[in-house]
RNA sequence: GGUGGUGUGGCGAAGUGGAAACGCGGUGGUCUGCAAAAUCACUAGGCACGGGUUCGAUUCCCGUCACCACCUCCA
């Protein structure tokens, strides 16, 4: 079954064809680096990256490119959001952009976002940008201002394309216009003239200055994945303008289709509100991981569409926490009993796996259906306990095939199932101390010393150690 | 005002023109020294509301209402 994807830019959903058979050019709008990232960030990026690891896994090559913007993102004041940021800091506006640029990137490796095969700063962009301008202003599409170079907008009839939006339709604020060069009010600046103070600033052949939102992306990706490639990603909330603008420049200045996919992700809100800076309603990704796993923050994502809007609250969080830990319950279990089955016998679980392997696969091929994936890992799960449960005894390539899918599709694609068997030797120390006292416990249950057996239940307790008594023996995990 | 989207059980959330996934929660069993986990059964007679098409609609069409996002900085 092929590969179906819902392209925003036509508005349903098809078949994925690439460029090039079986490689995959791929450009996300990252973040602008001006403070640390919250949960939205962590939901738009955690979903194209389950996109991206699924991609992969289907075989495809995939080169995954995602900017770090750096300049030119200005606030509605006009200023530039990370001087504003190093004013208040007093740093210099690179500290910054350092800062959080390794903000960013701690918390998505804490997060298991796979990292982007290139990640490009527009300020180290800005010949390639101003390349761009270039041959804007040439073909008739931007224009010099005193104060700024902008993209005529009435000159690409095709603007507004991918948000259906028609200028003359639009509410018009006759602030856009206020104080500024522009000819119509939806032009947008290709490049902002400095005032001699400011601090980020480059020669240009229009004076020096520095370059506008929108240009870094369509420079950016030309030079990393030429002027056409397969898919464009992003949050819903910057389809207008920053999408748009993003095509309109491309497409006028290259003379050739931009993305052939577009795929938006759905906002996080909070009590039905977008989580966002300006509202002060966010959570930051430091202090969700605080609380909880990266995986449960990932199951979480993954129990809606990435398209749809998802709502976090504490409540959420929680459920998905306890679907999760039933997963990797019975992965844990698995493992555990890997370590002394029967190497004799055949995989008699086969079918089984190879159904919910069947409908895990058709979900994800299905416009990366992660709640539907998840689901079958959850139906899935319950075929494995009543298996574990069973009592029967139950041989090691039974055991290592349900280990593998599970490491397969809940961890290679989802994320959400960590590696077993730690490698590291302080790890091998715990477990073998951990299954120690286990022995030590079962021979004062034995002797019916239960209050020495519950001591070192609740003593393991307090230090993390969850005991866990089956009819089989006693299984252990850590809190 | 424009554009796009959403409205499904106590909560979250999939999905389909022909008996409503999955998870959480709840109730009652089983297992168990206790605890924890697991497991079994039950838990929406209806999918915002009103029309229409159809043998049949939650699913398609029209209308209405509500909420959200974007049109102004945010993935």
């Amino acid at each position: 079954m092929p590969l179906r994807v819902y392209n925003v830019l036509h508005r349903e959903k098809v078949d994925f064809v690439p460029i090039h058979e079986g490689k995959v050019n791929m450009y996300v709008c990252g973040p602008t680096v001006y403070d640390h990232s919250h949960l939205g960030h962590a939901k738009s990026y955690i979903s194209f990256d389950v996109i991206v690891r699924y991609l992969r896994f289907s075989g495809y090559d995939v080169l995954y490119v995602q900017n770090l913007t750096d300049v030119g993102h200005l606030l509605e004041s006009g200023e530039d959001r990370i001087l504003k940021k190093a004013r208040q800091a007093s740093a210099t506006p690179m500290q910054i952009v350092e800062t959080y640029a390794r903000s960013y990137f701690a918390d998505m490796d804490a997060l298991g976002v796979v990292r982007p095969d290139i990640s490009p700063r527009a300020s180290a962009h800005v010949p390639e940008q101003i390349e761009m301008i270039e041959v804007l202003i040439e073909k008739g599409h931007a224009y010099v201002a005193e104060d700024a170079v902008y993209f005529d907008v009435t000159s690409w009839r095709e603007y507004g394309k991918l948000s259906n939006r028609r200028l003359e339709e639009q509410e018009t604020g006759s602030r856009r216009l206020k104080g500024s060069g522009k000819r119509n009010p939806e032009d947008f600046a290709l490049w902002i003239l400095a005032p001699e103070e400011h601090i980020l600033q480059w020669n240009s052949p229009w004076g020096r200055g520095y370059p506008g939102w929108h240009i870094e992306c369509s420079a950016m990706s030309r030079k990393y994945l030429g002027e056409t490639f397969d898919i464009h990603g992003g949050g819903i909330d910057n389809i207008f303008p920053h999408n748009e603008c993003e095509i309109a420049q491309s497409e006028a200045a290259n003379g050739v289709p931009f993305a052939n996919y577009w795929l938006l992700v759905g906002t996080l809100t909070v009590d039905g509100q977008k989580m966002s800076k300006s509202l002060g309603n966010y959570t930051t990704i430091k202090d969700a991981l605080a609380r909880y796993r990266p995986e449960v923050i990932r199951t979480f994502i993954f129990q809606s569409h990435y398209t749809n809007p998802i709502d976090f609250s504490d409540e959420a969080l929680q459920a998905a926490e306890r679907g999760w830990e039933r997963i990797v319950g019975a992965v844990r279990l698995t493992r555990d009993k890997l370590r002394d089955a029967p190497d004799q016998g055949e995989n008699t679980f086969a079918d089984v796996l190879s159904a919910h392997r069947a409908q895990f696969v058709a979900a994800m091929d299905d416009d990366f259906n992660a709640p539907m994936a998840l689901a079958a890992l959850q139906t899935l799960t319950g075929e494995v306990n009543k298996l574990l449960n069973s009592g029967e005894v139950i041989n090691k390539p039974t055991l290592a095939a349900i280990e593998a899918t599970y490491s397969e599709l809940g961890g290679q694609v989802l994320g959400i199932v960590p590696q077993g068997d730690a490698h590291s030797i302080d790890m091998k120390l715990t477990d073998g101390l951990i299954r120690l006292l286990i022995d030590v416990r079962k021979q004062a249950r034995a002797e019916k010393n239960f209050a020495r057996a519950d001591q070192v239940r609740d003593q393991l307790k307090a230090l993390g150690v969850l005991l866990e008594d089956r009819a089989d023996g006693t299984t252990y995990r850590l809190e």
